[in-house]
DNA sequence: CGCGACATGTAAGCAGTTACATGATTAT
DNA sequence: ATAATCATGTAACTGCTTACATGTCGCG
C-alpha cells in the first residue's frame, strides 16, 4: 500500500528535510502512529527519486559532510493529495503482544499476572505524561487549517488511547487486588 | 520474535484444533490483538512440528475430507509458559494509517475531512457494537482463572479501545461542526 | 447440481527489523 | 581525546499479504 511513501511526502509537503532528519521525525511526533528507522527511510527516498516524486540538492555541514536536503515536487504534490483524501477501511485491531499475554493470563498466578499489568501501567504512564507535556507546548489550541492544529488533534488522541488503556489495565487491578 | 508462534500455543494449552479453526480463531475473539490468514497459520504449524511443540493426529470428515488436529505437547507447553510470565517493553504506538491521514488533514476542505472522520465514526461504531454484542454473551462477570474472564476482559480492553477512538472522533466532529 | 463453507497447502512480493558498515561534526 | 550526535547507506532476515491452487462436504 506503500504507506511510508505517503507519510514522507507529506511531510515534504511541509518543508524540505533530509533523510537523517526525516528519520527523527518517524521518531518523535509521526511516531505516535507511524514509525519508521533509517533503513527502510534511505530506500524509500531512493525510489521516491526514481519515481520523480521528490527531487534533493546537497548542503555541506562544517567542511565536507554532505546532506541531501529533499523537497517534493508537483508530480509529488498531485499523488500526496490523491492519496490524502481516500476514504479507507477500516483496519483490522492492532497486534499487541500485551493483550496476547493477557488472553492467555489464565494460566499465570494472580501475583505475575499483577506484575505484567503494573509494569505495563508504569510504561503507559511514562508515555502518558510525555504526551501530555508535548501537549503543553502548544499555548492554548492552534487554529485550523494549520499544521500546528494537526498535529495538537493527534496528540489528544495519542492521550486518549493511553488513558483507555490505563483504564483496561485498572480493571485488572481491581479484580486482582481484591483479596486474592 | 516468533509472537505468531505463542499465540498458536496459547490456543493449544485450551484445546486441540486444526489449522482451519485455529485460522477462524484469529479471525475472531483472537483478531482483537492479533490477527493472522490461513496463509501464515499452515507454515507456522509445519515449523512447530518439526520443533516437537506440538503434534497431529488426523481425522476423516465424511467419507475421505482429512482434518489434521494438532495438539501441543510438554515441551509446547514449557516455551509457552517461559514465554508467558516475560515482562516485555512497551511497543511503539501501532501503526494507523487513518491517523497518518488526520496528520495531513489541513491540505484538506473542512467537509472532506469531516467526510473521512463520520466514515470512520460508522466503521468504528459498528466495531463497537459486535464487541458489546460479544460481551452480552457472557451471562455476568465469569470466575477469575477462567478462560473465559480472560475473553471477557479482553473484549472490555477492545471496547474502551474503541470508545477512546470515538471521543477522539468527536473533537474533530465538534470542531468542524462549529459553522466551518 | 450448484453454492457456500470446510479444509490444506504454496508462491511471489511487499513491509519491516536488526545488524553491518562508514565517516564527519560538535560539545565536553 | 573521546563520546554523542549527525549523516548515509546496504544486507540478511523475519513477518505478513495477496494470489494461486486444489479438493470435499452439506444443504437446498
Amino acid at each position: 500500500m506503500r504507506t511510508l511513501k505517503y507519510a514522507i511526502l507529506g511531510l515534504l509537503m511541509r518543508q524540505s528535510l533530509s533523510g537523517y532528519e526525516l528519520s527523527k521525525t518517524f521518531q518523535q511526533s509521526v511516531g505516535n502512529f507511524w514509525h519508521a528507522n533509517h533503513s527502510q527511510i534511505y530506500p524509500e527516498l531512493k525510489k521516491l527519486l526514481e519515481e520523480e516524486l521528490v527531487a534533493f540538492h546537497v548542503e555541506i555541514s562544517g567542511e565536507v559532510l554532505e546532506k541531501k536536503i529533499y523537497t517534493i515536487t508537483e508530480k509529488g504534490r498531485e499523488d500526496f493529495l490523491d492519496w490524502l483524501a481516500q476514504e479507507s477501511l477500516c483496519e483490522p485491531a492492532p497486534k499487541e503482544i500485551f493483550r496476547l499475554r493477557m488472553f492467555f493470563n489464565n494460566h499465570l498466578e494472580d501475583a505475575q499476572v499483577l506484575q505484567l499489568v503494573q509494569n505495563q501501567r508504569e510504561q503507559r504512564l511514562d508515555r502518558l505524561c510525555a504526551l501530555r507535556t508535548d501537549l503543553q507546548k502548544f499555548d492554548g489550541k492552534p487554529g485550523k487549517h494549520t499544521p500546528e492544529w494537526s498535529e495538537y488533534m493527534i496528540i489528544q488522541g495519542a492521550i486518549l488511547r493511553e488513558e483507555s488503556v490505563l483504564q483496561w489495565l485498572a480493571l485488572y487491578e481491581e479484580e486482582l487486588g481484591e483479596d486474592g
